[in-house]
DNA sequence: TAGATTGTTAATCGATTAACAATC
DNA sequence: TAGATTGTTAATCGATTAACAATC
């Protein structure tokens, strides 16, 4: 799918998700065809961009004529790679394990969390929907036995970098992290980190500073 | 604080969290003055981002000498806006509105929720620790009288922007959303959303094109 | 065919990095 | 003072936008 050998800047990548997402809703409406300047008016992105954006992965349009809606949607998410499935585990049932085992957009998206790890003895044991809680101790064994893709970590910030060892160890290819800290993975181990707490400060730094930016 | 009439760059204003947490760390340490040289090594940005970042702000070091870290963490959770206090309501009692709830960390940094808001009868009148979860209805009029600086948007991406023009209109300054969709506000409301999707499915693509980038 | 719109190259803009004079 | 390191200007790099020939 992708041109060449071109490297994908990050920018790109991030904003594949987005454009997915507006093409579904296209879809929901019954809108079948798009064209990159209706699409920049309801994406907010720039026409140019678009195209830009799109073409590092294919010549999805056509001259005179623009982008096929549910062609482009099936392409990104192939490109994201949501035509397939992914076991995941969750690491942490805590406030965000829970919340995230209890999410069934990410399930219903591919990513299918298998069981959840505690060192809380009062919570192993326990399920959450048909997720089972079981002993951290055994985190390692399930991985490579169940052949777990993402570990998604949901422990605090403190526990966080020994739960990932344990991951990469155990033969994990990609964690998503909610802990608010910064892990260290081999190159070879996808991280991608939820800092929900630089998210809220970011938000915090807008409304001090709203009036002077409207000056 | 910040100079002059210089615009600062959401890039920048993203990266002050990471330098305030990471100073953090270094109090923690008792380690009471850095150079840009040796927080480039611990925190991943360059020397010269690091002083061109700060510069934004102001002169925060001395030639020669460094930061002094305490002052440095002081100044930029002011910048932030850490300096005081927020009041905060969640919308949604469901998954991720409670997981907000029970996260105390928000509360410690200075974003108090006063209230969660329900459709939900079943939870309506019940407590997450000590916040209590009231009829939806009564979003607005707390809003106003309480003097609720930020909303916490917690429902489904349907409810959403309804919730969120009731806080607009109740004079609402900024608002956290964790509803995957992109919700408008007018230009002097704050927004900042949270995109736990689009932030799966970039992991997803690295999953997907590790090897490609190996190559 | 004429009109519309892409794909792609070129221009611009902004952010990052390098360099170095100022100065502690 | 000499050494270290900032603050800041200049150079580079990368991302976005504009323009337009290709083509449906």
């Amino acid at each position: 799918m992708q041109k060449g050998n071109t490297r994908i800047s990050m920018a790109v990548i991030r904003r594949l998700p987005k454009y997915r997402r507006y093409l579904s809703e296209l879809l929901d409406k019954d809108i079948h065809r798009i064209s990159s300047k209706e699409l920049s008016k309801i994406i907010g992105f720039t026409a140019s961009q678009i195209r830009q954006d799109l073409n590092n992965f294919g010549g999805f349009g056509q001259q005179g004529y623009g982008y096929n809606v549910e062609e482009l949607h099936s392409a990104i998410g192939k490109i994201l790679g949501l035509d397939h499935s992914y076991n995941t585990v969750i690491v942490g049932a805590g406030n965000i394990g829970q919340a995230i085992a209890n999410y069934t957009n990410f399930e219903k998206a591919g990513f299918k969390p298998t069981a959840m790890f505690e060192i809380n003895p009062k919570l192993i044991g326990l399920k959450i929907r048909d997720i089972e809680i079981m002993d951290a101790d055994l985190l390692g064994t399930y991985i490579k036995e169940k052949n777990i893709n993402i570990g998604i970590i949901c422990t605090s910030k403190e526990k966080a970098q020994d739960v990932a060892n344990v991951m990469v160890e155990s033969g994990i290819q990609g964690i998503w992290n909610f802990a608010p800290t910064d892990l260290q993975v081999p190159e070879h181990v996808v991280l991608e980190t939820v800092h929900l707490s630089e998210s809220l400060y970011t938000l915090s730094y807008l409304l001090k500073h709203k009036r002077e930016e409207e000056d």
